[in-house]
DNA sequence: TGAAAATATGAATATATGTTCATATGTTAG
DNA sequence: CTAACATATGAACATATATTCATATTTTCA
């Protein structure tokens, strides 16, 4: 009995979770596969990076579109920015940030996928 | 100054903020995209549908496999049952879930890129 | 150089959420 | 019916995190 520790009860299909433990990828891509979407999870980045989908902007613009704090948008820029979703480049006294992965937008449309068919 | 209300500098780009508030998807989309994130923005619930997408699985078999307490599982289970990502049918006293989402592993896979090209 | 503008950031607060624990519910076998 | 098993669930606790507030940093312009 290796494979039962925490759960309380029988396993009833050995087989199955032996065959299924195999299959599964390792810690370190789920991890950054949770990771990833716990990025995506929060309405503000996600109207972020909707915006940026369209244009590039600084971060007073983005303020302005979402009407919230430029401190609060300052702060999910970061949390993008090491994402490595978004880049930015200075301008003068603005800094502009645009994406920095193509894929967003097809990750974006699969769940949207998700969404419609429910 | 419609536009201008929580941002306390001043728009430089009233144009494009325009623009881009035009191209904004509606709220509600916005909202969806980002709950549907926050699913899968979790450890456990990644695992369990890596799992699932492998074999239809009782909750024991889950809790074995990821060796976490059965009701872990149970309340994780309910999130995505809620969520309209795993379905289920008791079979005597077992609960067997399984994928109620196609797509799942499509949006797993865009993440992946996105992942594997950083 | 000094003031103003744009952005970044640390600390604090409030809220959300994952797991545990205890227990309830549902099902089958004897 | 009762005991045993599988699962579900409510409350509590700990942790994570989004926003605010105050302030620091960076850049430009007079």
């Amino acid at each position: 009995m290796d494979i039962i520790e925490k759960c309380d009860c029988t396993t009833i299909h050995e087989d199955t979770v032996k065959k299924v433990k195999n299959s599964m990828p390792d810690e370190d891509c789920l991890y950054n596969l949770a990771e990833t979407f716990k990025i995506l999870s929060d309405n503000t980045r996600i109207k972020i990076l909707y915006a940026l989908l369209n244009s590039d902007m600084c971060v007073c613009d983005i303020s302005a579109l979402l009407n919230m704090t430029q401190s609060a948008i300052s702060h999910q820029l970061r949390v993008l920015k090491q994402a490595r979703l978004v880049k930015y480049r200075r301008e003068g006294k603005s800094v502009y940030y645009s994406l920095d992965d193509e894929h967003i937008k097809s990750i974006f449309d699969q769940a949207l996928i998700h969404i419609n068919e429910k």
